[in-house]
DNA sequence: ACAAGATCATTGCAATCGCAATGAAAAGGC
DNA sequence: GCCTTTTCATTGCGATTGCAATGATCTTGT
């Protein structure tokens, strides 16, 4: 009843780098990704979005596809829930009535004023963490995120 | 009508590492899932199970979800999508009910030789192309991975 | 100026996901 | 031995996702 088959090749999956990536990408955002899932009730495609209009004032969606990785209908939709909960607001562009113009409300400004700092630190105990290994691990991903494809 | 907000903490969402890692990872898996997908049907949950029982033979959902950094839904879910297609079987475990054994098929077993060599190829290329790189990268990620938490 | 094509944002729909709850079996306490 | 707790796998349900299609506006070519 013993069944005999011909070998399968090779291959680890925990040494192939895109499921190492995977596993790291997500270690290294869970922790952080709960604490303002917990006390915020954001998601990780509206932290991406709210962190960029902190950083870059009024733009659009189509700016924030193109710089934050990720696809327009997720910015769109990460946009629409943040409006609903009133952390950000938007505007017809007057000059391409096809844009909108995003921005932080109040609240929102607030809310990043408390937030921001928390990742920071979390970036700040990673490096600790990782010693000398951050730096090498920076360089790979330095070279691997360089050229677009 | 210019506004005047006391300014937020400085944050470089580009030179945070969760959030490069997380696009490392897309990048990196991107091109051959789609290749999986189009040409398998099959999705990066299911070709991760299905790595890993042509790795280590017949195993339950719990020793999958233990090493393939899975949920246990996840490994039931693409397991059984994976049955439906007739890749992989099920058996009970006569020495503790409660445990399933999942093996490959001779379908299974068949499109796994066609994709390991395509993923082998991959980690090959990748590999190359990150010359020196690569090795930081993996320097990185081993400490990275290490521990854990 | 105007038609054809490109760009921007949103949305319908089906598939997938995450969480919590369930059911079934084994292990542990006394 | 029996009751409680733990372990394993699955599933219901609501939320989220990905894809393709839509509608609106702008740009280009002639």
């Amino acid at each position: 009843m013993k069944e005999d088959h011909p070998p399968l090749p090779e291959f680890d999956l925990y040494g192939f780098t895109p499921y190492r990536l995977a596993v790291a990408a997500k270690r290294t955002s869970e922790e952080l990704a709960r604490q303002y899932r917990d006390r915020f009730g954001i998601s990780i495609p509206e932290w991406r979005v709210l962190v960029h209009l902190a950083h870059s004032g009024k733009v659009s969606v189509r700016d924030i596809e193109a710089r934050v990785a990720m696809e327009k209908y997720e910015v769109s939709r990460a946009a629409k829930r943040l409006r609903e909960a009133g952390l950000i607001e938007r505007k017809e562009n007057p000059d391409d009535r096809r844009l909108i113009i995003l921005s932080l409300t109040p609240a929102g400004r607030q809310m990043m004023s408390d937030l921001l700092p928390m990742a920071q630190a979390h970036q700040v105990e990673l490096e600790k963490r990782l010693g000398k290994a951050f730096r090498q691990l920076e360089a790979g991903l330095e070279e691997l995120l360089k050229d677009p494809k």
